[in-house]
DNA sequence: CATCGATAGTTGAGCCCGTCAAGTAGTTCC
DNA sequence: GGAACTACTTGACGGGCTCAACTATCGATG
């Protein structure tokens, strides 16, 4: 029966898949080293396109609020980002990055659309194919129906 | 030019991966807890097809040595693993699955291949492009030339 | 064979990640 | 005004993981 055959190939993709992950996280990592930051910083400045509230930033990385606030310390300490006020809501306080802060990002992008292992060695062809195997299994909120 | 376009693009790879690795690894560990096992543990029993020395169980998990040490000890007192001396390098230990052990790595395998996200939602001919795809991406160390 | 350098595994210290519980301030709605 | 809820903070804590130092063993070289 075919059963064993499934198994097999859902073996592999979790095996090569998990190999992938460790990767693109190590590959992050060092990135991020490199220029400063913990991977947990470099991910709240991947995330921080536009200022957000930091309950924002806390659903975006599926991570306790608390962590934010430590989080915004140490980007804080560095200057990269403030913590603006929100004038509608005096609860919220708002990331917004520095002129640093956008720099740094804008560096941190483009060193892992470089080096990304999952960009790296795929031709055009490869990367849409990439693309529409992504939409289907990671899509976005607004394209969940 | 077409550089904006790329960067678009390698943007969509990089978000749609995040997202899937973190409801990858969220299921993960959701599944290890389950079955009373850390993430780390549950990879560490995932990387015991057969029994390997502790050395060759780092290079597979991409860390330190002596985390393998704490590892093998919590397997070992839940009674999932034995260390077994190498005859032929009395230095070596290598890990070997109790029955337990096999009985929970087969449940745990189970589990996720029922739920990974990667692998949930999509029908054959999607699981074959996907498995194409990982090939270039993550290929084995075999098959690097 | 004696020894020097590498390797397998262990131990302990320590950092970062991330959660939980409790607290403060501000909002909403009755 | 008060009850219930939310945003953020603080402190304590456990797990993941690395590094440095140590022991035991292996292997090569003189």
């Amino acid at each position: 029966m075919s059963t064993s055959i499934d198994a097999d190939q859902a073996e592999e993709i979790i095996s090569r898949l998990l190999d992938l992950f460790h990767r693109m996280q190590a590959n992050f990592e060092s990135t991020s080293t490199s220029l400063g930051l913990t991977a947990a910083e470099g991910q709240a400045l991947h995330h921080l396109d536009a200022p957000a509230p930091m309950r924002a930033m806390a659903d975006s990385l599926c991570c306790d609020a608390s962590y934010i606030t430590v989080l915004a310390d140490r980007l804080e300490a560095r200057g990269l980002v403030n913590r603006s006020p929100d004038p509608e809501d005096r609860r919220v306080k708002r990331l917004v990055l520095t002129k640093r802060g956008r720099k740094l990002r804008a560096e941190l992008l483009a060193a892992i659309h470089e080096t990304t292992p999952a960009l790296v060695g795929l031709d055009a062809a490869q990367r849409s194919v990439l693309v529409q195997v992504l939409r289907t299994l990671a899509p976005l909120p607004a394209e969940a129906q």
